[in-house]
DNA sequence: TGCTTACGCTAAAGCGCATTAGCTACCCCG
DNA sequence: CGGGGTAGCTAATGCGCTTTAGCGTAAGCA
């Protein structure tokens, strides 16, 4: 590999043109200060010399750093999420390279290591804002972001102290969509296999299916689980061999439902003859299966760039609501069957 | 929220001590030029005023951007792929993060963008090597990168012109471990639904199959697709109806493999008993499904972190081997069966 | 003609750090 | 007791850019 070549710097473009370099730094950056003539032999010299900013200079001489941050924490082997994020992160990436800003992504394994980075990025001046996900009860993310003053959106839920702005989807709609498209085909006993309690959107729902079917409880109703599959199909099992069984079972996302397909059907009860089943998250797999999972659907890469352009606007002081919801729509497929 | 801090200087630090600012950078670097009291005070200092290094300061003075950039372009709708790349993206930014580089990361919608994006980041002096996957069959980019002197790690396959350093997988070895597997249950009439023909790593996975199952080819052996749902749909339907049935498929990943085994269904064949499975891609959807997926495991977040690790040494003008191979293992499961 | 304005440009400062050269004690050794 | 060496520090320079202040010239106006 050849040694990397030496760019060009400002000053190389002014002495070659005979001009100084804040006259070049004029004309490169559409400020007035030079003439039009002036102004294009300098775009015209950059472009063939292919010049472009140091980014690091610009940074320095009171430019923004054009970058903004991504931290995903996973402290558990939610597998089953992956798709949910990358997508997210393609939805932002979009809308924030579209408008040049670099995205700087990082995972850790602890919250803790979360915080450290955040400190870090805001302290080297390295993003201009972040984005985080995946509250959970007590975080304290929000707290510590205020404190740092780092532009921060929280992508998912609302933050219960309002600290931080956020983007989410409607939990409660969610539910009740997924309980009366249920109950509209004549369920009568639903039960629902959550997520882990201390995520917040996970405690959302649980309330609000537990407000939504509250007349058409099974025994047990909900059930929580740590997002892996051998807790979906565990879970599962509890609620077929408890005394009441149920018609239907809501699964808090793909990879539970397909794990909880999986233990019906070991119990030998077909889906949905027997059981009806639903994914309150959506994906290739639910399509994919037989039958094919009713689901509720959140466009994660528009939520993702909900998100983008939310922090753009926090980053650069632009009124805007704390809070940005998103409609969630429930797609019914082979899995949910009149009963 | 409020504004955010002015962070201290180096220069706040000198004269809070009464000492130069050099005097605390030798401190705050390690660097021989002050004594140890002198060290420790300025380091009880810059931990009490919570002082970090400006990244962009640091850049210019000369010291490297300690980040790695990471370009994706995705022209096909390759569900199927996330769980790689996010898997690839997390075991790459464990090693860049414990080394403390950072990981820009960009997704383009086209090669021509992906070059653009590479280019800036180079003159602007953004990234000090990149990762970049999918090499197709007359792509531009080793050569791209190679004059722009900017290194780089190609994950996923060697270049057939030798200009990038890459990590890949033994693709042929993959193939043989099926095949292998394959006949040595009986199988006589194999056949390969593949990715897109111009992506280098379909083509030796294409070449591998042949070479490998010569002599036990169905009719058609191999059928393309663009790693979509449908066209694993059609593909497999081709294949059933062709002169020759097969009885055993192999898919080049489990999006195909999945799309796959509902299109035999649908034709009224079993899987395994009429006809055998196997997916040149692992994850989760493979065990959960019913019956659980025969499947090429080739862990990609260890891939990942050897393309890191390769990046980091090239980075550091450290000598080492051009092209590094993964062994892939085969995990049998229930799909396929002996005949 | 003399005044003000506007234009097109230059010079210089500064962003926060790393680094090099230089300077002053002090110690060791002959 | 003097010279060389070294430890510990400071001053100054530069990285590549943006920005402010200032300066000369030409145009506009009375």
């Amino acid at each position: 590999m050849p040694p990397r070549r030496t760019r060009p710097t400002l000053k190389d473009l002014a002495t070659r043109l005979g001009i100084s370099e804040s006259a070049a730094s004029f004309a490169l950056n559409n400020r007035p200060g030079v003439s039009e003539g002036t102004r294009r032999r300098v775009l015209a010299l950059a472009k063939e010399l292919q010049w472009a900013p140091h980014h690091a200079a610009r940074n320095l001489a009171g430019i923004t750093s054009m970058t903004v941050g991504f931290v995903l924490t996973r402290d558990v082997q939610e597998f089953g999420m992956e798709s949910f994020y990358l997508r997210l992160l393609t939805g932002a990436q979009t809308v924030l390279s579209d408008r040049g800003y670099g995205l700087l992504f990082q995972m850790t394994r602890s919250v803790e290591d979360e915080l450290a980075v955040l400190r870090r990025w805001s302290e080297e001046r390295r993003v201009e804002g972040v984005i985080i996900s995946d509250l959970r009860r007590g975080d304290p993310r929000p707290a510590f972001l205020t404190e740092l003053g780092l532009p921060a959106v929280l992508a998912g839920g609302p933050d219960p102290k309002k600290l931080l702005p956020c983007v989410m989807v409607d939990d409660a709609e969610a539910m009740r969509l997924i309980v009366d498209h249920l109950r509209g085909t004549g369920h009568r006993r639903l039960a629902y296999v959550s997520g882990p309690g201390d995520l917040l959107h996970v405690h959302r729902r649980t309330a609000a299916f537990k407000l939504a079917a509250a007349d058409s409880l099974a025994s047990p109703g909900v059930v929580g689980t740590d997002y892996s599959d051998e807790q979906g199909v565990s879970a599962t099992r509890r609620l077929i061999e408890g005394p009441e069984r149920p018609d239907a079972v809501v699964f808090d996302n793909e990879v539970l439902a397909v794990a909880g397909v999986r233990s019906l059907r070991g119990a030998g009860l077909s889906v949905p003859a027997d059981v009806s089943v639903v994914s309150c998250e959506d994906s290739a797999i639910c399509m994919a299966l037989q039958p094919s999972l009713t689901a509720v659907q959140r466009d994660p890469t528009v939520f993702g760039e909900a998100v983008a352009r939310k922090l753009l606007r926090l980053v650069h002081d632009e009124p805007e609501p704390a809070v940005e919801s998103q409609q969630p729509t429930i797609v019914i497929r082979e899995s949910t069957r009149q009963r």
